[in-house]
DNA sequence: TTTCGTGCAAACCCTTTGCATTTGC
DNA sequence: GCAAATGCAAAGGGTTTGCACGAAA
């Protein structure tokens, strides 16, 4: 990615290249506190503005997709790294990614009978995880 | 919805009872303002902070659903008026009721393959709405 | 009367913005 | 040198909260 802004012309500082390496080490998924978070440790002037605007120009240049969950969630992915979907648990908040082909059935569908264009590259469902439907269960036997 | 409150033991404010006879009367979805806007027509002095307690408690009562669709867009449904769901279109902002029975598929796909309960009665779809789709099409023509 | 609900104002979180300053090119 | 990028602080939107007052039961 630092190569193809370099590439467009934007200038290198030294802000912009350790948020877009951030982001692109970060796990598949991440959120504009947890690149601002790894980004302070070794460069402890950076401002939170700088990384929106940073994450922003990103999404412009289609690098990254940002994905609002909802609930004050806000998440980033790079694009090269595949598409894929969130599964978030509404109890422990883990997310379990999706793979893409499990909604192609569902995108058809809505396009068929509802002519809506689904954009399912930023779909996040939420639900209930495994573990926790467990816990669910164990505690209402209670 | 007002005789069950009452039932419960809540107490019956005339705030109260028209919060949540605008509730009951909204189209299938409504939001927080909406309900404030209506009701401060003919009380002007509610105050939108319990208009949120009220939904809150309704939410909690398990009388509406509450979806987040992301970017700062919470909407309310009764639950007494059936389950669905909503594309939301990127460009207008339409919302599209879907019906449950589309999701199904694919809630059974989830539990099989991931063991994931989803709980798509709070699901927002994004995309983009035929009409739009369309201009977005002639735009691009230019 | 006594608890519950309300209004008000302030705080909250996350994100965006205006502006002066700094920096890359 | 000049446009582009940053830091800072302030504003924004939507929602929540603490507290004293008011009203339902």
């Amino acid at each position: 990615m630092v190569s193809k802004l370099a590439e467009l012309g934007y200038r290198m500082t030294p802000q912009r290249l350790m948020i877009v390496t951030a982001v692109e080490n970060a796990a598949d998924h991440t959120s504009a506190e947890e690149i601002f978070g790894q980004v302070v440790q070794k460069y402890p002037n950076v401002n939170i503005s700088t990384v929106y605007r940073t994450l922003d120009l990103l999404e412009e240049l289609h690098m990254v997709t940002k994905t609002d969950l909802g609930s004050g969630s806000v998440r980033y992915h790079p694009v090269d790294k595949g598409h894929h979907h969130h599964l978030v648990c509404r109890d422990c908040g883990a997310l379990i990614n999706l793979d893409e082909s499990v909604l192609e059935g569902l995108k058809h569908d809505l396009l068929r009978d509802y002519k809506f264009n689904a954009d399912l590259q930023h779909l996040g469902i939420l639900g209930r995880c495994e573990r926790c439907e467990r816990n669910v269960a164990r505690s209402e036997n209670t």
